[in-house]
DNA sequence: GTTCGACATGTCAGTATTGGAATGTCTGAA
DNA sequence: TTCAGACATTCCAATACTGACATGTCGAAC
């Protein structure tokens, strides 16, 4: 439920409307949390019907400005102090490391520093976010910049990661690996 | 399509029943790649549909073993080598961030330290782990450890950046921000 | 000889996410 | 004046994932 406690982050600030809601996605929270327009407007009602919003006025084109209400931040609150995250459980790139062996190891060693320049890029990208963003003094720019400082963290280490990793698939070179065991000896010793 | 192609690595190893698959996801990919008994049937009766895996061999009550098709190993190379993986888009942890300023300055800091607690009961979980995988030398073993390597980088990090964030929210202490702007001067200088 | 636990497969309803289509309004620039 | 582009909402079909339920078999230990 972690996009419902996204919008009531966001309308906590200030009302809102869906598409305003959208944008804000866009803006701050497109790294930690990407959300749709459908996902955004359908949540909205949802939030509504549940008392955790409220219209609070309408606008030209069908605007429709909702706020938060005590019941939404209380709920919010709630999420943030007795609801421990869900840990990141799906990591594509590093599912595909457990398969590289059906690789040659060249093959091997190209794909991790494929990952090895990705990261080095998304580093720098965040670099320069961190140029534009870092004029704002609002609250979502001075706890964004702590989200900011572990994308730069974590692309550092994955970079590094992959540069280690690459030189270990290099120094293993093509040697052959004992089957994976499936049969009644299952994952004993590998021998 | 990752699951899919996370059995088709499975498969790649040697035939396996349904029920294997789901020990193997159990016991290499939970921390990578988890999949439930229903999904892993019911992408083994797509795959086996799709040609990219056949049945192999039945077995006592009910067994029914599958093996990869050529087919089904091109797929597999053609996904390590010219798909790149996806990256991670939702942590749930670094969304909360974006929102600490709703809470007390003592509770926000809270919230950082038992990241930091979690990242280093995590790390210590991850080198039980190692001990324990280490014995083995099948390629699901030394490939695995490069995944391993990196959830062990990755849980350092987490648990460095999460106790200097703590230190930043204390820093800070109990100041108040500009409101988020969401009008016409929408995402300015922040002045 | 029974019974418990591991082996083994299959189905279902509910939720989350994606991506696109449909529809219409207002404003500013050419 | 017209017309592109931003503003603004709603609905839909397809896919992925979760957790539970249903069903049955085999072997070993008691």
């Amino acid at each position: 439920m972690s996009l419902r406690h996204a919008m009531l982050g966001l309308l906590a600030a200030g009302p809102a409307s869906g598409y305003d809601l959208l944008k804000l996605f866009e803006i701050s929270l497109a790294n930690v949390w990407p959300a749709t327009q459908s996902q955004v407007y359908a949540e909205l009602s949802r939030l509504a019907n549940a008392g955790l919003v409220k219209a609070a006025a309408e606008g030209p084109r069908g605007r429709k400005e909702y706020a938060i209400t005590d019941e939404g931040l209380a709920e919010l609150r709630h999420w943030l102090t007795d609801v421990e995250p869900k840990p990141v459980r799906r990591i594509d790139m590093l599912l595909r490391v457990f398969f590289l062996d059906r690789l040659d190891p060249a093959q091997a060693h190209d794909y991790l520093e494929r990952q090895a320049a990705e990261a080095a890029q998304d580093h720098e990208e965040l670099l320069e976010l961190r140029e534009t963003v870092s004029q704002g003094e609002d609250a979502l720019s001075v706890y964004g910049s702590l989200a900011l400082e572990w994308g730069l963290r974590f692309t550092a280490m994955q970079r590094e990661w992959a540069e280690w990793a690459a030189g270990q698939v290099t120094a293993l070179g093509g040697r052959t690996f004992n089957p994976v065991p499936t049969d009644p000896r299952l994952f004993g010793s590998g021998d």
